[in-house]
DNA sequence: AGGCGATCATCTGTATACACTATAGTCATG
DNA sequence: CATGACTATAGTGTATACAGATGATCGCCT
């Protein structure tokens, strides 16, 4: 099949200038391509990702599809059975409680850390930042839409900019573990209601307010309780969409 | 070389028949293989693992090889950077720290869980065995390396089937991931005092009991603490280990 | 002499061919 | 008709060759 060969250079060639400063190497692209397939739900919980097929459709060979597989199911994305190859997890609603646990407790600690070590200039400026913005979004009326998109994106910046002041690699380790699930993509916050958020950006506000003071522990039961608070509403969309099912 | 291919058809057929029930598949084989190596210290900290030099030493190819260490950068042990390969993670004492801040958390919740979730019988009798053996080997006197041995494996029952009664994979991949130090092998419990063990193995008895006794919050603040008096010792050994160098 | 760039060795990244395993379907037999 | 072994096929496991990147060494130019 020349005709294959023909395509494959001209796919490659047209994909390496400007589109992947990230993903210097396929497999690098590939795991990224993958995650983001996957926690869009992009494959059925619990089916089998063929290696051929994959290979074939994104243009590549099986070795860095395999690399990027073992990568994913190394972060507790797929699970891997020797000579049976790479399935979707499918967590039972059960997993995604512990795991919504265990984040409260991984960013509780990861409050007190930050609290513990101090905020740079730069993170606290970001965090003043991601909280003005949540102040003037929730205040002014906007599309639900718009509103909950620009609402999550500045919740990660919030969250994640106080694990970066935790300095902890391990720690980070976890709570992404924890976020990892084909189910439980950041996205989910959208199916929330507006007075859940308000409610739950008030609690930004404290926590910010205790990490800056070098409150550890206050900073960790706060942060514990802000986790657990949306464990309970996505919980409670799950079931509902389990119930409708 | 075909004295070489004679060699390794030679060692193939030698391992091939008893040896290995576990490693199905020679990735398998290999992970579990350098896994050991790294927790056992091995591997100098912060070194790189050279594919072709591993492939040769262990008479495999690169391909096995390369999924095992992508395994074991995914469970923390080694670090991976694109086209320079993976070097072993060096974690600074900070780190340890965290991972047993972390494991106290983790650990905690899986014992209440197993405590909200019950006892199978079967779990039942593991954990008494354990107690009842660990009781016998601490009070007759033997040889310190010999006690020392026993107990780190009746200590890795007693707290794996706990987490086997939490009936959680995501805990039980947390823990491990916490557990995954180059450093902080379980061995390293070996450097404890003798009073230390006696007053975990009094910890381990109280922990049974709240588990038992479906006492969920009694049983994750134990085990919290049991966890942490671990994280002391351990600290404790390695600073002194790491002034002394 | 010192900085700088080309060349080369070394190692990782990828493709591909082949071997092995698992599974499903078929056929024969009780 | 049910059951068992056999075979065919699909898919993973491994080996190997080659391509691409990285880093060091050596020579050249200033």
């Amino acid at each position: 099949m020349p005709a294959e060969a023909d395509r494959k250079r001209l796919q490659r060639a047209s994909q390496s200038p400007a589109p992947e400063p990230q993903g210097s190497t396929r497999s690098a692209w590939l795991t990224e391509h993958l995650r983001q397939a996957l926690l869009d739900g992009k494959f059925p919980l619990g089916s089998r990702l063929n290696e051929v097929h994959l290979s074939h459709q994104l243009d590549v060979s099986r070795t860095p599809v395999r690399a990027a597989l073992h990568v994913l199911a190394g972060e507790g994305l797929l699970r891997y059975h020797a000579n049976k190859g790479f399935v979707v997890r499918d967590l039972p609603l059960s997993e995604v409680v512990v795991a919504y646990e265990m984040r409260a407790l991984a960013e509780g600690l990861a409050a007190r850390l930050a609290a513990e070590r101090g905020l740079s200039d730069e993170s606290r400026r970001t965090l003043e930042q991601a909280l003005a913005e949540g102040d003037a979004i929730l205040s002014r009326r906007l599309n639900r839409e718009v509103q909950r998109a620009a609402y999550a994106n500045l919740n990660e910046s919030f969250h994640s900019t106080i694990h970066a002041a935790a300095q902890s690699d391990l720690l980070n380790d976890v709570v992404r573990a924890c976020q990892r699930m084909p189910q439980a993509a950041a996205h989910n916050v959208m199916a929330f209601e507006l007075a859940d958020v308000r409610e739950r950006h008030k609690a930004h506000h404290q926590i910010y307010l205790a990490v800056l003071g070098r409150e550890g522990q206050q900073a960790e039961m706060l942060m514990r309780a802000h986790v657990l608070s949306v464990k309970s509403s996505i919980v409670r969309s799950l079931a509902r969409r389990d119930g409708s099912t």
